[in-house]
DNA sequence: TATGAATGAGGGTTCATTCAT
DNA sequence: TATGAATGAACCCTCATTCAT
């Protein structure tokens, strides 16, 4: 009899935090989440919070982290279809489709970048990479369909998403989502 | 007859600290800018803020008014261009041209939305209306080319846009600004 | 009419925050002294401390200030004396008739000295100014005296009383003080 | 028969421990060592201190005790020199020796019983009888010496070594303990 | 015995806001 | 109007101590 880790362990909960942390921060905002909004999501006393991250920064980090392992396993599943257009195809439905979200607290990623650019220490590099982990995988689709300026295309199609999900965000409308979505949808679909 | 307020000191002193305002939050973000930091910026003692406004969030929304009436002024000027098409491509020679403001703060309006979001108080409604603003603008310019769609042309365009600059600011790239304005350029182009 | 100073100002309020902060500091030690001890002893709320310091090291370091311009002002009344000698020994007896303070509390600045070594900061620079102080002020006496080791004099006779200070406090014990101090004015009258 | 405790694991782990938090508490003061420091030094986890100590303060209790230890081996080392007068010096030759450690760290016994004075637990106490126990050795050699005045005399070496532990640790400079080291010599030479 | 994890009280610091003059 | 000073709530963080295994 292998399971059960005992009272006082906690086998992933390190992880737990920063899925939690990353919610948080997702909803309310870097600067207004306290570590106490944390620590009540995540239901550990604050303290707690200490003994896996040594400061705010450093969980605020660990929520990219997650967003950044969230990314990848999203990738890996559209690198399942068969084709790139397929996957961007894909890719435009999953943002679609979490519409009522964006209006709600806009892209995770976005926000973040946003709102992390105005600090010194490093974690504005750290969504950076973050987003040009993203950037990179939708470059590769545009390369794999045979387009030399697979860079550019990469670049107006993130900029795009996180241009509407601003939007979608601040005029609290989720068929703006819908919309874009349907255009680059053509549009990827009208590039040869 | 120019109606002067009250006693003649401080004719356009309220303007000038929501001016200050409105470029040290751009700066620095809402959250992170301290009245003292506003203060400084405008040169004027703390307390001297108050008998101006009330709280903080009256003087971010002064700053948003002053956001707002630089769009106006801007969407002016360039009303007085012949056709719709010269009009949209000089707001983009406008962007273009603010890139290295961009690569340090991102665009003004832009992450104003992003951080007010998660506000409850009427900021956010503030913020909306002045995006609405831009993108009543430039649906006018589509309209005016006989496109059907020119409001979903208008959330398009000002979409790329934020989105870009949210990227040139995160990756602090501003030739990203750069090939996405020349991109969208070709784009008013190939419109009918 | 000049003085009344209004409500809400406060002359030296600085300085008295200074003395206050030395005197509980003198008491209690550095580490031991929270920002409310002082505070309350002051009698104002601790936020208004950060209105005349900045951080806790700074009003430990107006503390060292004050404990300067104690010392600045007691070897200023010594040298009102015409021998060397005589204020030599008025330094011993000044010393003596602290006794019961030093039973309780050590020497302010030997205490100070001791606590403040351990600090990476530059505090243990700032008394050690202090300390320096007190020495080069003796030996200028031993200097007037003629001795040609004033410097080796001066350094003995504050270790001396840093050392009896060390010891009356730590064994409670005024009458160690009263015996030294006796000793010490010895040694000062034996010297050619 | 070599009577050891229980199951023979850890023959003399608190004693181990208690060395260790002797160091770590010389070099970094009491107040800004933390039991988490005291662990890493003596390399066991900080819970398993709990299981030797209940409290801090018995930590530094035994850390005292460590000290005295030192001291009865340093002083036993010392009686077996042949005449008091010997000892007293091999005691300053002890001390100079140890400059450099003062330097950086002043006296172990001094800077405890500086600190732990403003406590109101035991160890003021604790620390005293350390203090006296010194002065005691010194009483019975100057007695051994034929001085009616032995602890007198007793007090003020102890007092001079102490203050100038306090100096050359405060002004980061061994070569007061050596000259004041050298003068005492000579003091000690001269008692009849 | 040994240990990683948990807990919560308390400390330093910031800052919007108020107030007296 | 103008301003320096005052206030206190809230935040991040530390750390001795406890606990379950």
């Amino acid at each position: 009899m292998t399971y059960s880790k005992a009272a006082g362990q906690a086998p992933g909960k390190r992880e737990r935090l920063a899925t939690a942390a990353a919610q948080v921060l997702h909803e309310q905002g870097v600067e207004r989440t306290t570590l106490a909004d944390i620590a009540r999501a995540a239901d550990v006393p604050v303290g707690n919070l200490y003994y896996y991250f040594k400061t705010k920064n450093q969980l605020v980090e660990a929520a990219i982290d997650a967003h950044a392992r969230n990314l990848e396993s999203m990738t890996a599943e559209l690198d399942a279809l068969p084709t790139p257009r397929e996957r961007l195809k894909a890719l435009l439905a999953g943002w679609v489709g979490q519409r009522e979200l964006t209006v709600r607290f806009g892209c995770p990623t976005g926000t973040l970048a946003a709102e992390l650019d105005k600090r010194t220490d490093g974690l504005d590099e750290s969504v950076a990479r973050l987003m040009r982990a993203l950037i990179d995988w939708a470059e590769g689709q545009f390369r794999e369909m045979g387009r030399a300026d697979a860079r550019e295309l990469a670049v107006a199609l993130i900029a795009a998403y996180q241009g509407i999900s601003l939007l979608t965000n601040t005029l609290r409308d989720p068929d703006l989502m819908t919309a874009e979505g349907a255009r680059l949808a053509r549009w990827i679909d009208s590039l040869a």
